[in-house]
This record gives structure tokens, sequence and C-alpha cells, in this order.
DNA sequence: CCCCGGTGTGGGAGCGCTCCCATACAGGGG
DNA sequence: CCCCTGTATGGGAGCGCTCCCACACCGGGG
């Protein structure tokens, strides 16, 4: 068939009567063209339809204008929460202007984990944006190790070997936002459905409702802690145990809002009313936040700008001074979103 | 600093006392090497942790392993949707395990969009995935055009100059099947929130709507019908205006459950109940939907596999069998989740 | 004993670009 | 009038790979 091939920059040179390595300074701007010359190049270019070849022009300079952003929880729900649509919305414009095309990469398996960890650190891609929610993922020591710079979206929870760029929310003062709105409403029985203690954000939720807690000087007492796994199911469960163990609670901040639809529905079994019985908070601000009965008081992230934070860091920074800059740490502040449940 | 190149192909070669040739043709499966040379090689590569450079691949077979999905939606709304992360899901796990790199492209301003164009049509991708929601996008004959193989996700609404593949859900039997649940419910005066006239979705699901409405006798008169834009508030909009044009109506079909959450909240201070007075199916199965007061009766689109066909169709038929395949079209059925509302 | 086909293998050419050195030319000062 | 500096331009080399042609080698049939 038709089969014709793009036209080259060679192509374009001949076209416009000049040579190649002027094409090339034209296209990529800097340096200096006599006016007429530029004018001429352009010309031929526009009329060919020229697009530059990347695989090419990465060839010989070594850059390839992609950054990865690697999502790398296992279980993917994390596609389904707004932080990750946020955090590709922020992403995505800021690549879009610097003129950079984002690689998405998942792997669920741990072969595709490896394969992965070969293709990153492969030198395939010109920067990589890493959003793990775990405490065990090897891949950023590794990349970091390979040289490849490196964002990360959240705290690393453990010092890294190779000390890294992240940009993290303030999971610290939005939980203790949490609960000092708790107290604020004159609660003295204040639960948490904590995190995981193994991930970042449930240890810095934790410690932010805690804090919040000692401010007021409110007891802590241990039967008013219980840890779920970020899951509704796990919420409804970690109720159930608070329930036992201090019936007498006025309370609770949950610390995702998945947990706390499995709160709420725990409370509604157990006949408790809120917010007047118990008076509820949670975290995230999810699409079912301001649907539930009564709509969920939670804390609203800046997942966009956390994705626009990372881009910037990764192009302007990692990127752009290389291994030898100095790892730079972004913390963004959250929202208290007030609604019917406390 | 170190500074130190990847090995290429040619140290591998060397080390394995070996041609190029014979480490490509190792590489590359395929064609015959003998066992020994091939383990020698296979060795050297361990050794040097050798990774074939994509670009200079790239450059001689004019094949990028990678595509694109593109999402045309100008708000880009889309992300927030299980929509969309189901295709996502769906697409990459398919790519994975085709060896295919996953390109996230989005274009929120119109300049964004030309330079997507070029760049798309520039060969820089071996094909591209495209979730376009609106009618007037110029992107699919575009690329047909430029001989790019494309897979749309969602039927096109006029018929392309270029015929294309495409993966689209049922609409019109998932609309359907949410009215003919309200007709079996003994529900007579049914409503329904549309979606908008020029989004294939919209249309499919109106037409279902009648379809039922036909089948049953039920009579369909034009007070009955409403347009509104997928959003939560033009579906609260739609539901006032149909409470004055038919105050009488005993259930409604909301094309989309944001609409639906409208739908709710204007019936909720119209005083009427759900699903006493009036009963109310969705679409979409959005998150939100288990949550609402009362829980959301909706229709749950096969998302992941409509991601896993499109990636299927374009790596497999699209690429594979090049420009003259015949296009093919795979239309994927909904399932109604019956909760509460209706 | 020669020829032939089939296997394995080496390595030149070339993909389309950027980099950089060489060259050409224009002026200004000695 | 020559030299020197600076600016604009051409084009060779080479990035790391795949493709493909040429070649060596091995047996078996004539």
């Amino acid at each position: 068939m038709g089969e014709e091939r793009r036209p080259t920059l060679e192509m374009v040179a001949r076209r416009a009567g000049v040579g190649r390595g002027t094409v090339s300074r034209v296209i990529n701007g800097s340096s200096r063209v006599s006016p007429d010359t530029r004018e001429a190049v352009r010309t031929a270019i526009a009329e060919l339809g020229y697009v530059p070849n990347r695989a090419a022009r990465a060839l010989v300079t070594r850059r390839t204008d992609t950054v990865a952003l690697v999502v790398s929880e296992p279980e993917e729900r994390l596609f389904d929460q707004p932080f990750f649509a946020g955090i590709v919305r922020g992403v995505s414009a800021v690549l879009n202007d610097r003129g950079l095309q984002l690689l998405l990469a998942t792997a669920r398996t741990d072969a595709d984990h490896g394969r992965l960890g070969d293709y990153l650190s492969g030198g395939h891609v010109d920067g990589v944006l890493l959003v793990s929610l775990h405490t065990d993922d090897p891949l950023p020591d590794r990349l970091a190790g390979a040289g490849v710079p490196v964002v990360l979206g959240g705290r690393p929870l453990y010092p890294p070997r190779h000390p890294v760029h992240y940009v993290d929310i303030d999971n610290v003062g939005g939980a203790a936002s949490a609960t000092r709105r708790l107290v604020g409403a004159g609660r003295r029985r204040i639960a948490t459905v904590a995190g995981p203690a193994d991930m970042a954000a449930g240890q810095d939720r934790l410690r932010g409702h805690r804090e919040a807690l000692a401010e007021a000087g409110l007891p802590d007492p241990p039967e008013l802690t219980v840890h779920g796994d970020f899951s509704h199911e796990g919420g409804a469960r970690a109720m159930r145990e608070l329930l036992d163990a201090a019936p007498d609670l006025d309370a609770v901040f949950a610390a995702s809002d998945d947990m706390a639809l499995g709160v709420l529905r725990t409370l509604r079994e157990a006949g408790r009313r809120v917010p007047e019985d118990v008076a509820l908070v949670g975290y995230d601000d999810t699409a079912a936040a301001a649907h539930t009965d009564p709509p969920l008081t939670t804390v609203r992230q800046p997942t966009e700008r956390m994705g626009g934070e990372m881009a910037r860091l990764l192009a302007d920074t990692a990127i752009a001074e290389g291994p030898d800059a100095k790892p730079q740490a972004v913390v963004l502040d959250t929202r208290l979103v007030v609604r019917e449940s406390g």
C-alpha cells in the first residue's frame, strides 16, 4: 500500500536549500540562525508536514522526554480513588507544558514488578514519579541507585538509603484538624479507627489525632484506638471492636472515608445516631462522602496540587539538576470539609 | 560523576565472543541459534545487566511498542469516574502481557489538542486508544487518515469517514434493563432524565428507555423526558422541570448516577419519598451510589473489560493486521445492580 | 570426490537525528 | 591590504540497534 515514508530532517533541509545542521538548529530553537534561513526552514517544515522522529533524537541525546508515573499498589484500587485521579490531572497538566510525555506504568504481578524495574532503570524514561503506599517497596532505592531521577508521592516510611525528593500531604495536620473539630464540638471520648501501622499515611494520621487530643488535654486510652486497613469492611469491623471496648464513646475519627463508611454502617446497626450520639469525621473526601446519610465531614487533600508539585519537582529539580541536587520535600496542607456527620 | 554508559549490544557480543547479529537473534527469540551460543549470550547479558535501548530499536524497526490512551474530554472529570479507572485497569493488564507501554495523553487546551494530534500521527506510538465522549472530536478521523491504528471506546456518533474499530457498552440494553425494572415494580408514569443528545451514551440510553416503555405498552409523553448534562446539578434542575410538568410521575430513570444524585436531592426537597412515592434507577454504579439514602439501584458497566477489549483489539487486530483489517465492533453487556431506590 | 542444500554465524549498511568541527564570509583595526 | 574575531552554515561522525547478505561448515547423494 501507500507505505510512504514520513519526511525526514534531511528532506526538509533539501527542500529549504540548507544543511541538516541548520534545520536542527531551527527546530531546537536556541542558537543563531539568520531570520531568512529560519523562515525558509519553517516553510519547508510546514509544507512537508514534518514531525521530528523522537527515537532518532533520543538515540543521540539520551533523553526520551518521557516520565513514568508508577502505581505500585498491588491491588489497584488506587485508581478508583479521587486521590489518584487528582494526581494524574496535576501531573499531566505540568508535564504538558514542559513538553514531556506521561507513561503510566502499573505492575500487578511480581513478574511485572521485576520487569518494570528493569524497564525504568534501563534509561527508557527521564524520570519516575512513584506513588507507593506500601512500605516495603524496593523500587525507589533501586531506581535511585541506578541514577534515575525519582520523586515520591508520600513520604518514605523509613529513611531511604539514597535520600530522595518527595511531595507529601500533611497527614499529621489533616488528622489533627479532624480531631480538633470533634473536640471543638464538645466531644470528650473520642475514638479513632486508624490506618495500617505500616503505611506512612496510617502512622501520620494517628499521630495527628493524638496531638490534637493532647493539645486539648484529653486522655488517649488504648481502648479508643483500633487499626483498620483503610477499607469499608475494615472500618465496620473496627467500629464493632470499639463499641465493645468503649460503649460510651461519643466521637470517632476514621483515617479514611472508606473506613468511615463502614463505621457509619456499624453505628447505624448499633442504633447510635450520627452525629447526635456519635460524631464522625473521615479522611479523603471521596465521591461517596457528600452523599452518605448523614453527609460526611472529612478532610480533603490537594491531590491535584500534589501531582503538579511532583511533576514540577521531577522536571525542574531531579532531572534538571541531576543526582547531586539536594533532596527536597514539599508538604501540602489539607482542608477540613464540614458536612453533617461531625 | 560516574557517567558510565549503559552496556550495549556490542559489549554483550564481545563478552560472549559472538557477533552482534547473534546477540540480537537471542534477544528477539525467533530464529535459530545453537543452544551453546544462546547460553553464552544469556550469561553475558545477565553479567552486564544489559537492557536493550528502545530508541535504537525503534529507529530501525519503526515500532515503539507504546500505545497511547487519549482522554479527549476537555473537562477531565472523566478521571474521577470509576468508568475511567476501570478502563485504565483493563488496558494496563492487557498491554502488560503484550509487552506494550501505556502513554497517557490528555489535552486540556486547544493548543494541547493540536500538538497531541501532531504527536500521535507522527509515528511516536504504534496505536491509539481513544475515549472520547464528545461528538465533534476530529481526532479519530485524523489519526485514521494518517494510518495510525485506532480503537475507540464508545461507538462513533456519526459514521466516520474512515471506518474504525470500537468497543462499546450496550447502553441501549442497559437503559432498557433499568426501565424494565421500574415497569416490573408496577410503575406507570415513568420519566427519564436523559443525557445530552449529542453524546452517543445519551442517545442510546434514551433509546433503551423508550424501547422498554414500548415493550410494556406504556405511553411515552414528551413531558416525561428532560435532558440533563450528566452532572449532579443538571440532574437536580431536570428533576425540578419534571416535577412541574408531570407532578404525578411515579418513577424516574436517570441516565447517570451523578444526575440521579441531583434527582434524589430535588425529590427530597419536594417531599417525595424514594422509592415509595417515586422509584429511581440510575446508571454507572459510581462510588457514591451504594451510599446514598436510599442506596441507588443502578446499571453497572463492565469498564475493566471494556479497557481490556480495547487494548486487545488494538494490539491483535488494528496493529497486527494493519489498516486493511475489517473494522470490528465489540459490544459489552451491562448488569443491573438492585439496591433500594427502585 | 565433488556438489548441493541446510544451519549457524559475522558484520556492513543504514534508520534519523544531534553534535561539533571546519569552512566561508563580513567587517574593523593595524 | 592583511589579519583577526565573530557569526552563519555545511556536513561527517556516530548514537545502538535490526536487517540481510555473505560466508563457513556439515553431511548425504550423485
